[in-house]
DNA sequence: ACCCTTTGATAAAGCGCATCATCTGATGGC
DNA sequence: GCCATCAGATGATGCGCTTTATCAAAGGGT
């Protein structure tokens, strides 16, 4: 029954085909889902492949089924930064819960880009020149550190890649699973003038990242739409905890009722800026972020939008299977998801 | 400056050859180092060549260079439970964290096995008799619901794989890297006893695996040690949380003044039946546990054994980079290594 | 001058697979 | 009963690369 200990060396389609007493093309045929590669297999010849396949646990080489043109049933994922630490687990884990169940439901595997480095610590995707994604039919690319050059030259090369979050790179349209913060800005200013605040300022982290400028185009559609509603609604530049502190003072003072934050980090900062000045959140100032995210532990309950991270994720790979099997179709393939807003407790109705 | 764009073929080696009037010989020396392959290049042909790829714009192909030369560099990573859901995560984190540091620094990839279904939901290992595994060039395995008997398949055909947690399976010895649970166990009860405590009830979950047999040696062996500082440190059976309601009232009436549990799960079983009675833990009551292991959060901060996570998943890889390396040293490659103990608020001296 | 070594380069043999062009019988239409 | 058809199978070819065996030419010692 046990079958022999220690192969030296892994059966190959040849070694079946020869067991099973037929050519090698038969066995392909059959591995690949028969009437594959214009080769017909009779039932009992398949029956008898297969068995031969069974005794020797011959298993396809993923390297010379690429060679010669077929695919890997690999999907690769990269990303410019390890993937789990416990901070960029918080970031990444909703995206990698929808990929995994993608992958999953197309019978693929996952394959990490973990030892991408090019000299220093740095991943990247081209090492000595050589795109190392290839080793995947395919990859969705993750994360916010990235080299724009590097992957304007992997889209370039007509590479499959789908990345998740927005992306424009100069010179070719790049096929992502995106999240519409334009809308939940939008959206989230909106409630946040009904719960009848006139005086709203945004604190603007700085980055030019999509996800941002996305956000960008919704306060400003916002406040265009509002504009007899509201008194005013201004972006202030505010890239660090510093420049929060500094300057929420002044706006307490020049009667701003609620704060717009990019995520949970400034929005902690906020708060303890108008802590300090003894106003409550929410009693005497509101506070909201732009992304739930957060690099450390809060304790506060935020007002955010949600990324919708895990759909993201799944619908990411979906793009990806489209793009693989249909390649003749070169243009962009993308999904724009809705995002959620949470309701936290930093958000109430401006005093008086 | 700009690539042509979607290049319907990619250069190949043999194009650089040409346009360098050079053998594709000796282009592959000079893309893997000269001397590579012992086929040495000179410098002013080197310089030649270099200039055309660059020209050309040429990548190496991965799947052609794997084909021809052996191993893919793709390290497996197996496990019968999707990775990635939140309560999943808890779990494998640490191992997941480890993994890819070492995967990281072998400059290898990893490939996460998910799409190995057979028929349900539940995966594994061979479909249809094959191996799937075999994609990689070695798989480190780790979770705990697993099918032994493919297991035993997969080590007997020789696979190169490496488990993260002990295990003894029929036939054949397995390689892993293991916590050291029996001498972390054998110190948290001296732990206990130091504290004053001469009455100790184990509260065993009942489960064979290996991970809980070792508790059990450690167990057994503190209790030889205190043999004379001890009035009693039994084991009682308690596979659920009834269980545990159901007996801690009558230890307590028995006099025993410290829990140990298998888990943080069961440990808040016994606070909450404690509790129920009236006493308070740790004033009333120590509760300990063997692993910090909790599928749910929990409120109290228990005193568990911490299970080396990170080190068992780099440990595992460096065991698997070492079979890789000696292939002709068939025999299992094993670490076990240190668990700490984490001092919580659930264990005090006795009371009187 | 001779042989031996070293340097620089080449041609060719696979690696394991998919696929294309053929080939062989059996079937079927009429 | 004969040619067209087609299911079923084969062999050869090539994907792009690494590597081995081989070879030409250039020193270098005696």
């Amino acid at each position: 029954m046990a079958g022999p200990v220690h192969p030296r060396k892994r059966p190959t389609q040849a070694d079946v085909a020869r067991l099973a007493k037929v050519s090698p093309a038969v066995v392909s045929a059959v591995v690949n889902g028969r009437t594959a590669g214009g080769v017909r297999v009779g039932d009992t010849t398949a029956a008898r492949v297969e068995e031969a396949i069974q005794q020797l646990g011959y298993v396809p080489n993923i390297a010379a089924r690429n060679l010669a043109g077929g695919r890997s049933n690999i999907i690769g994922l990269f990303t410019y930064e390890a993937l789990f630490p416990m901070e960029a687990m918080s970031f990444y884990h909703p995206f990698l819960l929808g990929v995994e169940e993608a992958v999953e439901d197309l019978d693929c595997h996952l394959l990490l880009f973990t030892g991408s480095h090019v000299d220093g610590r740095r991943r990247a995707i081209y090492k000595n020149g050589v795109n190392t994604l290839q080793l995947a039919d395919g990859a969705v690319i993750v994360g916010q550190a990235e080299d724009r050059a590097e992957l304007t030259t992997l889209l370039r090369e007509g590479f499959p890649a789908v990345f998740i979050g927005r992306r424009e790179l100069t010179g070719i349209e790049a096929s992502y699973a995106a999240a519409d913060y334009s809308t939940a800005t939008r959206r989230l200013v909106e409630r946040i003038s009904a719960l009848g605040h006139r005086r709203i300022a945004r604190l603007h982290g700085g980055s030019g990242h999509e996800s941002i400028v996305d956000r960008d185009t919704g306060f400003t559609a916002a406040r265009t739409l509002l504009a007899d509603r509201l008194d005013a609604a201004d972006v202030f530049v505010t890239p660090n905890a510093a420049a929060v502190t500094e300057l929420v003072p002044r706006l307490v003072e020049q009667g701003y009722t609620c704060l717009i934050t990019d995520d949970c980090e400034r929005a902690v900062d906020a708060c303890a800026a108008a802590e300090a000045l003894g106003r409550s959140v929410p009693g005497d100032l509101s506070v909201a972020a732009l992304s739930e995210f957060s690099f450390t532990p809060t304790d506060r309950d935020f007002t955010t939008v949600v990324t919708p991270g895990r759909d993201m994720g799944t619908a990411a790979i979906r793009l990806l299977a489209d793009i693989l099997d249909n390649p003749s179709d070169r243009s962009p393939r993308r999904t724009v998801i809705e995002c959620g807003i949470r309701d936290g407790d930093t958000l109430a109705a401006p005093r008086g």
